[in-house]
RNA sequence: AAUGCAAGUUGUUCUAUCGCUGUGAGGUUAAUCUCGCAGAGGAAAGUCCGGGCAACAUAGGGCAAUCCGCCACCUGAAAGGGUGGGUGCAAAAAUCGAAAUGUUUUUGUAACAGAAAGUGCCACAGAAAACAAGGUAGCCACGAGGUGCGAAAGCACUUGCGGUGAUAGUGAAAAUGUGAGGUAAGAGCUCACAAGCGUAAUUAGUGAUAAUUAUGUUGGGUAAACCUCGGAUGUUGAAAGGCCAAAUAGGUUGCGGUAAUUAAGGCGGCUCGUCUUAUUCCGAUCCCGAUAUUUAUCGGGAGGAAGCCGCAAUGGGUAGGUCGCAAAGAUAAAUGAUAGAAUAUACCGCAGGGCAACCUGCGAUGAAACAGAACCCGGCUUACAGGCUUGCAAAUGUG
RNA sequence: GGCCUCGUAGCUCAACUGGAUAGAGUGUCGGUUUCCGGAGCCGAAGGUUAUGGGUUCGACUCCCUUCGAGGUCA
């Protein structure tokens, strides 16, 4: 009985933390689909960010596919580019829940890509800012 | 005590919440979940060197190419690094001396083998930039020519002739320096001394090298120009290389079918293959004949191939997975984010001490340098906030 | 990850085997010509030769260091 109840458990914590987890399965990383869409996807901006977005119906995508980009060209170090994808990485996994019940009662797939536009490093919360509006779009092109 | 420079060393800690990568155990068909453990530097950087490791090549030797280059010892697999010494150069100090110079000491510095094996180059200036050579500067009046005087010998003057390479001048650099002889004037032309260099011998030293003696010689610089000498290196790099099974369209080969039949006999390794004879078949090719409209159809002969379909094998291409691969370890690339607390230093405020520079205590603020592993090691180079240690520098304050 | 090439006026390129004020076109500025502009003609400015060292009498050139840009691989 006793591990019954513990399994139960761990069952209602895992349903309160997978809203915010971040597992390899979420990045998109098949190189066919990100050509697919910088071809065929549209963008939005709001300043340090840049969202490229596209619909898809491929299998393994559960409800979305998101990656994270910062240009080599206006940051040199290796270092920097890190910790701005870090932050980028974060911001999406602590506020990506709400969009996810959207595309789920939609039935809806998604192939997500967060460009880094800005040429300074921005601290969390500016990135965090415009992630979330950045978010609101995309629930708004899925509602249409 | 403070300031600057150089070298060495160090290069935050703790808690909570939510996560990331790998791995072990457990549950589950599996996806996945739970718990435990591990998870970025002194340079992970540049890729400037040297290895390990892998594949290929390889009788032996040479050429080419690249790297290294005073000596001894220590360290190292090797490159390299360290300590000490030698030589050259530069600076400072001391000393001898009238001075130059020399000697000694200290400090810094050197891609520190060879320019006397050979080749090349050395702008402009200058006579000349290297087997020497020489002018309307200068010096000379010996030789040659001319003029004058003179009986002649000779003397004097002179030179677009001649001699000279001392002086001046050029240049980054000018053929060793000083003195004497010598001479028309001069010149290593001769001699003495000194200096440099080569060779040989002896002595000291493990050695680089130093000293002495003998003998020869006066040969500019450049090897970070080619090059010579000595030493080292086979070539290519994890996109190396091993293994795996799919899909796609070709190529090649084999078998079967499309359509290649049947019968008899011979031979062999005898449920099969092959040969001969007779018969049958043919849509591709060639030849002949007939019909008709260029084409098509029909008949006969040669010939038994090519094409198409299926299966299998083979080699190459495209695109993967996995091993290589780690007590960090991926392959759109983990090692984090947020919140709170502690402390070092700097700055600010207050108080105390001190003649002063400054020091001590309390409060507020609260990590902010350079920078992120991709096969692994060793070195080199470069970047670096603050703390600590050591050395050097010039000037100031106090005693 | 390995390897290779390049860096010169605002821009595009020269400068021989080290030799002297680093040159040409274009652009800029000024003058001239024209009623005005353009074109033409004349002249001028503009360079730490990417950075910092070294070799040499002398470095765009040779050697080393760093920075930046570009290319290449089965």
């Amino acid at each position: 009985m006793c591990v019954k109840v513990k399994n139960y458990l761990y069952q209602s914590n895992y349903c309160h933390k997978v809203e915010a987890k971040f597992t390899k399965q979420e990045r998109l990383c098949s190189k066919k689909q990100i050509d697919l869409l910088f071809l065929k996807g549209s963008s939005t901006t709001a300043f340090p960010l840049k969202l490229v977005y596209m619909e898809t119906d491929v299998a393994y995508v559960d409800p979305c596919q998101a990656m994270f980009v910062v240009p080599k060209r206006t940051f040199k170090r290796a270092h920097d580019r890190n910790t701005l994808k870090r932050r980028m990485r974060e911001a999406y996994r602590l506020h990506k829940a709400p969009f996810y019940e959207l595309a789920n009662s939609k039935n809806k797939k998604m192939l997500l890509c967060f460009l880094f536009v800005g040429k300074k490093i921005e601290e969390y919360k500016a990135i965090e800012a415009s992630v979330l509006v950045h978010l609101k779009k995309a629930g708004a092109f899925l509602n249409k």
